[in-house]
DNA sequence: GCGACTCGCTGCGTCACGCAACGAACTGGG
DNA sequence: CCCAGTTCGTTGCGTGACGCAGCGAGTCGC
């Protein structure tokens, strides 16, 4: 009986986990429509947001899954839009780092945040404890699909 | 004390949600990779496998964000790799209902489940009480951020 | 100082997408 | 019964994001 009850929570997770990563798709498309940006120069930018250093165009383009040559006219859009500068990198000439401009980033995670201030009292709602329990299966599922990712890219095509 | 703690919890869950839309997104282009497909393609899949009743070509549009004019496009694509077929309504001839093939679409669920393995025992790590606080969060966020598109759909463009 | 490698950039072709207009099918009022 | 008005999916067309391949510039090793 207990099985049975495990069972349906599996089910129940795994419909809600596919309907929230499609609300994500969508929402995503919305910021950038009204922004008059694409999909995935907002999921850039969130990312450019919470990286720790300015990447490297190589860097951008592993964090977006794009060729370096798209990762190029990506940082070419986005700089063009004011949204980050190039900057040479003084180690490695050959390197180009790109750099957030704050101002404008600002325009992004307000939107962002608008939404966060709603977030905020979905939050509110958990516990300590709950939020740990969230983050932490987010952190094992972010690390088991890289994992599976680099799997995937080295089976052979099915066709 | 407790106020810096919960901060750092906010802080942490938004870092970790940030890392783990990113890289559903980049396994999504993966799969699509894996498949010949395109990653659109494969977010309506798997959205389509979870939908109680076949959609109409416009449903679909709503679904994926698509306008109509792509929708059909999508489908057509699909329909040519067999993995969906059109089947006309006979409550109202204008309709075409877009039907899942179900051998085919298990081809598409295989790469899914030898991943859900793996979940599988990420999965197993939980509780069941670790599965309902998720879920739940995921449903509340999915719910939360449709209504945040309404809003933003009704804004004016910063533009 | 000379080859091998890596960096980011750039033509080029492909194709997903939005837009707008279209025919077909449904709906309602006269 | 019929004739606007609406809604359905489809289709021509233009735009532009993308992958690919090849390039000069910069770095590293023997």
């Amino acid at each position: 009986m207990t099985a049975k009850r495990r069972a349906r929570l599996y089910e129940e997770m795994s419909m809600a986990s596919r309907r929230y990563l499609a609300s994500y798709v969508l929402f995503n498309q919305a910021i950038a429509d009204h922004l008059g940006l694409h999909p995935t120069d907002v999921q850039f930018l969130s990312l450019l947001s919470a990286a720790p250093a300015p990447p490297t165009v190589r860097e951008v383009a592993e964090m977006t899954g794009l060729t370096t040559g798209s990762a190029t006219r990506l940082v070419d859009r986005l700089e063009r839009g004011g949204y980050v500068t190039r900057t040479p990198d003084h180690e490695d000439r050959r390197r180009v780092l790109v750099t957030p401009v704050p101002d404008r980033l600002d325009r992004v995670t307000a939107v962002w945040d608008d939404l966060g201030q709603a977030w905020q009292t979905l939050l509110d709602e958990h516990t300590d404890e709950e939020l740990e329990v969230i983050t932490r299966h987010m952190n094992r599922a972010h690390d088991l699909s890289h994992a599976q990712m680099r799997r995937l890219r080295s089976q052979p095509k099915p066709d």
